[in-house]
DNA sequence: ATTTGTGCAAATCGTTTGCATCTGA
DNA sequence: TCAGATGCAAACGATTTGCACAAAT
């Protein structure tokens, strides 16, 4: 992680309101260094360690949440019991493969939704998320 | 529970390839004998206990996923580890109002996609979820 | 009689929390 | 200095599982 990596990375973390520590530079540097990415804080705390950085779970749910509620990440619901953060937070589209667990943006923002009605009294749209489920082509896509 | 009632809940569950049991019975009527619903496991479980039936947790589990499996019921996660069960299986449209943790249909079909890429090699489309997610008016709907 | 379903309690797994300790500004 | 951050282990809550017992065909 070159200097200069170090300080964008610093400048994001302050702009966001959040001290920039050990731990968040880390986890900022795998987050926002690259492409775009969704991933889960088990799969976070998994390559932190293999940096040879040492970050509790604990912290990594922490910090996944600070990002989340400072803008930097979206969180998206998929399944059950596993959350995926996702580092772009603009709206846009997902497909989902339920039999390997994986998840990826639709290419291109071919997507457009048509014919959104007015949000019930007293509320507003805050995000509209399209999933696009998918399964390979020979199965029915029902299991336990 | 009319006659009748029971008659159309055990056919249905015959045509699904389920045996008719009581506990069977007490959630299919309470699922499926009024209007489109979603429920979650724990706040069925509450209502067959209201009625007298005693069934318990783990069977409300298990028999929510043999409806899901049997095309009965569509599954859909929403927030991370609660899993709402809606008794309409078409492809429909959900608003979320995730401050109350309630989950309702987007009123008519007035909702179209467009533009929707063909899915990878490989893959077929199995579902289109759009969940509208919406925060009371006078909230930025962040929070920890 | 045989297969299938159910109840219970324990186990699991992702996630959160309480609290003592440490760190950045 | 001292508010804010982290680590650890324990707590939690939803869900699943193993297995003995009961019900359906």
């Amino acid at each position: 992680m070159s200097d200069l990596n170090v300080d964008f990375l610093e400048n994001k973390l302050r702009e966001a309101g959040l001290r920039p520590t050990r731990q968040r530079l880390a986890l900022a540097h795998l987050l926002f260094s690259g492409d775009d990415r969704h991933v889960t804080a088990e799969q976070l705390h998994f390559e932190v360690s293999e940096l040879g950085e040492h970050v509790s779970l604990a912290t990594v749910y922490n910090t996944l949440h600070q990002f989340r509620n400072a803008g930097l990440l979206r969180e998206l619901a998929i399944e059950s019991s596993k959350t995926y953060f996702d580092t772009n937070t603009s709206n846009h589209n997902h497909y989902f493969l339920e039999a390997d667990g994986k998840l990826w943006d639709i290419p291109s923002d071919s997507i457009a939704i048509e014919g959104l009605p007015q949000p019930p009294e007293g509320m507003r749209i805050a995000h509209v998320d399209v999933m696009v489920r998918l399964v390979k082509d020979d199965k029915s896509g029902q299991s336990d």
